[in-house]
DNA sequence: TCTGGGGTCCTAGGACCC
DNA sequence: TCTGGGGTCCTAGGACCC
C-alpha cells in the first residue's frame, strides 16, 4: 500500500487528500507514516515526530486508529488471497504473492498486478504499488519504483541493468550501518558487489551477509514465497520465535516502584498473548534504554517453558534488580520471551507446594473475564490506580 | 520536547559435553 | 603432560525491516 496509515486516515477526506497529512509522531513519538504532499517537505515515516513538525508545521496531525488500520490489511491480505493462496505478509500493509499458479486463470503478470490494484482501490479506496520480478529482492526494488500508484515489471534480461547502477542502499537488507561499511570498502554500486568473488565479499563483511549481498547484487536470491509467515495476521505458517512489549515513559522514571509496574503491565500483555496463540517459552528477557538512548538488554532462560504471567514476570524483575540501577532514569522498559514452543509440548515437573497451577488457573479466569468484560476489567491488584479512579472503560477490578 | 513498537536474523564469546 | 575438535546452549549486542 502506499502510505498506507495516512491513505487509510484519509479515505473519506477528500479535504486532505492535497494537503500535508501526518499520522502518529506525538509526544516522544515517531511518523508512522506521510501522505505524499507532507513527503514533498521532507518528512518520512520513522522520524522524530519533532523533526517532522519543523519540516512542515502546516501538516494535518491524525492519530493512529490501529484497529481501522488492522481491519483494512485484514480485507487487502484476504484479496491478495482471492489470487493466490501463496501469499506471504510481510507486515500490515505488504505482501509477496507467488503468482506463478494463477497465470493460467488471470492472465500475465502485468495483468494479475493491475486486476490486483484496482480491487484494492474499488475495494477499499487506497492505491498500492506493485512490483514484478522472479526473485522476492528483485520484486521488492520493483515494488519500491513503481511508487506511488504503480506497476514496475522486471524481466530476467533486466536485472543487471536495473540492478547494477543503483546505490548499493538500495539493496534489500542493505540498511544505513551496512551501506556506511560498504562505501568505506569502496563498494557503491550494486555493480561493485556483484563483481566480486563471493569469498572476498565474505572476508571483508562476515560470511552470511557477504553471501547475500552477492545473491542481492544478481538479484538471484532463491528465497521462496512462505505463506502465513508473519504470524501477525493468524492464518497459521511458521509459529513465531518471539512476543514481546516495550513502552517508551511519556517522562524518564527512576522509582523501581513505577518501573515494576509497567514490567508487570507489559508481561501480562505478553504472556495474555503467548496463552492466546497457545505457546510458552524458556527465555525471558528485558530491554532498559537509558535518557542517551543507550539501551541493553539482560536475559535468563529457565527450566521450563512457561506462559504464565507471574512465573515470566519474577524472572523480569530478578533481571531488573541485577542491573543494580539506583535512581537511573529510565526512557524505556521492554519484555521479550523467546524460544516459544507450542503449549502441548510442554509437560511440567510440578514440584511439591508450588503454587504455578494455581497462577495458571488465575491467568486463564483472567482472559476468560478479559474477554467477556474488556482487557481492563481485570489486572493485578498492584496494578490498580491507588486513588481509587478507574481509567479508561474499567468496569471492575479483582 | 530528538529518536516507537513489533519483530527476525547474525555474530561472538564462553560454558559445557563428548 | 601443556593442549584437539566438533557440537550445542546461553547471553549480549547489533543490523535490519515495516
Amino acid at each position: 500500500m502506499d502510505a498506507f496509515y495516512a491513505s487509510v486516515a484519509t479515505r473519506d477526506r477528500p479535504d486532505l487528500q492535497q494537503v500535508p497529512v501526518i499520522v502518529g509522531g506525538g509526544y516522544r513519538g515517531v511518523v508512522l507514516a506521510a501522505n505524499y504532499p507532507a513527503r514533498a517537505f521532507g518528512v518520512r515515516s520513522g522520524m522524530p515526530g519533532t523533526r517532522a513538525r519543523r519540516l512542515c508545521p502546516q501538516a494535518v496531525r491524525l492519530p493512529a486508529d490501529h484497529e481501522l488500520f488492522g481491519a483494512v490489511s485484514a480485507a487487502v491480505m484476504e484479496a491478495f488471497r482471492r489470487v493466490t493462496p501463496r501469499v506471504e505478509a510481510v507486515s500490515l500493509d505488504e505482501a509477496f504473492l507467488d503468482v506463478r499458479g494463477a497465470t493460467r486463470r488471470l492472465g500475465g503478470p502485468r495483468e494479475i498486478a493491475e486486476e490486483l490494484r484496482a480491487r484494492i482501490h474499488d475495494e477499499q479506496r487506497i492505491t498500492c504499488s506493485v512490483g514484478v520480478a522472479a526473485s522476492i529482492s528483485v520484486a521488492k526494488l520493483a515494488s519500491r519504483l513503481a511508487k506511488p500508484d504503480g506497476v514496475v515489471v522486471v524481466g530476467p534480461e533486466e536485472i543487471v541493468e536495473v540492478l547494477h547502477p543503483r546505490d548499493v542502499g538500495d539493496l534489500y537488507g542493505v540498511g544505513e550501518k551496512t551501506r556506511t561499511v560498504l562505501h568505506g570498502l569502496g563498494f557503491l554500486t550494486v555493480g561493485d558487489l556483484a563483481r566480486t568473488p563471493v569469498q572476498e565479499l565474505q572476508h571483508k563483511v562476515g560470511r552470511a551477509l557477504g553471501r547475500q549481498l552477492h545473491d542481492l547484487a544478481w538479484g538471484t536470491d532463491r528465497r521462496e514465497v512462505t505463506p502465513g509467515r508473519v504470524s501477525v495476521f493468524g492464518h497459521g505458517g511458521d509459529p513465531d520465535r518471539s512476543m514481546g512489549a516495550q513502552r517508551t515513559f511519556g517522562r524518564d522514571q527512576h522509582e523501581r516502584e513505577v518501573v515494576l509496574r509497567e514490567l508487570l503491565t507489559l508481561t501480562a500483555g505478553v504472556a495474555r498473548r503467548m496463552r492466546a496463540k497457545g505457546v510458552a517459552g524458556r527465555t525471558v528477557a528485558i530491554t532498559v534504554r537509558f535518557a542517551d538512548f543507550r539501551t541493553i538488554s539482560r536475559s535468563h532462560t529457565i527450566a521450563e517453558a512457561s506462559d504464565v504471567t507471574q512465573e515470566l514476570y519474577q524472572a523480569a524483575v530478578a533481571l531488573y534488580d541485577a542491573l543494580g540501577l539506583q535512581r537511573t532514569p529510565l526512557r524505556l522498559v521492554g519484555v521479550r520471551v523467546e524460544g516459544l514452543v507450542p503449549r502441548e509440548s510442554v509437560h511440567r515437573q510440578g514440584l511439591l507446594g508450588e503454587r504455578e497451577h494455581g497462577w495458571s488457573d488465575a491467568d486463564r479466569a483472567v482472559d476468560r473475564a478479559a474477554q467477556r468484560f474488556g482487557r481492563s476489567a481485570v489486572r493485578p491488584a498492584s496494578l490498580l490506580d491507588p486513588s481509587g479512579r478507574q481509567s479508561g472503560s474499567a468496569r471492575g477490578s479483582a
